[in-house]
DNA sequence: CCTTGCCTTGACGCCGACGTCAGGGCCTAA
DNA sequence: TTAGGCCCTGACGTCGGCGTCAAGGCAAGG
């Protein structure tokens, strides 16, 4: 499979993929003529990369999901080194929810303020 | 008041300052030398203007704010350009919450995956 | 042979709120 | 006079996940 159709069934672009390829996180081999070459399993890793990178995963964190997913688990979150990764993003998250709450309330208060005024 | 006074007793530093003069935010007056001057009352538009960018506006969006605290108002957000901004980042809040909290349940079902594993 | 369409590497652009030089002027105290 | 500390403008660097253009090679159909 060249560049082009991995990305495409990915739904992504060959851009993207040698993005990930400069970052470690996929090693193609090449065909005589320097082509990619990408087997079947890839697709698989590349869905892998989308999804975590839609969760706010950055491309290092990531490297160990790939890798636990090529040692031949199920998913590529049930090795340690993932595990510890998902712990710090989810504190993270939680911080980033903690924080964009009491904006959410701020928000509210004021426009609920405003309402206020506008029915004197 | 020069720029360093002005910066130090906002919390933040002369670039800063002249960022959000550059951005349309504050209109110091020039001294005969060409150093900027702020009166006593560019403290409280630059607290205004703080506090909205630690909320995540842009400062695009506190324009008007600033114009609705110049205009002799007691907050910068009682005015209904404000208003309309305030309505906008409340939407974007709330849209960002929604997908950070799907996220944080999917980190947390993933560690718990693991937990079960790790007690077979 | 020529066009078309895939592939290659390299490198700049983006966005936003500044940080951080570089090079130079103003003012004051010793 | 000179050293230090403030001020000025201008302009590049930061971070990340790519988009996008440039310049060129390879393969296949007409």
């Amino acid at each position: 499979m060249l560049i082009g159709e991995l990305a495409e069934r990915a739904g992504t672009s060959p851009r993207t993929l040698r993005y990930y390829e400069e970052h470690g996180l996929i090693h193609p081999s090449r065909d005589a003529n320097g082509y990619r070459q990408y087997d079947d399993g890839e697709l698989r890793v590349v869905h892998e990369i989308r999804t975590l990178l839609a969760d706010g995963f950055g491309v290092d964190d990531i490297k160990p999901f790939v890798a636990c997913l090529r040692a031949g688990n199920s998913a590529g979150h049930v090795c340690p080194d993932s595990a510890m990764v998902l712990r710090r993003r989810l504190a993270e998250v939680d911080g980033y929810l903690a924080r964009l709450t009491e904006v959410q309330q701020r928000l509210r208060d004021q426009l609920k303020e405003i309402k206020c005024q506008m029915t004197p």
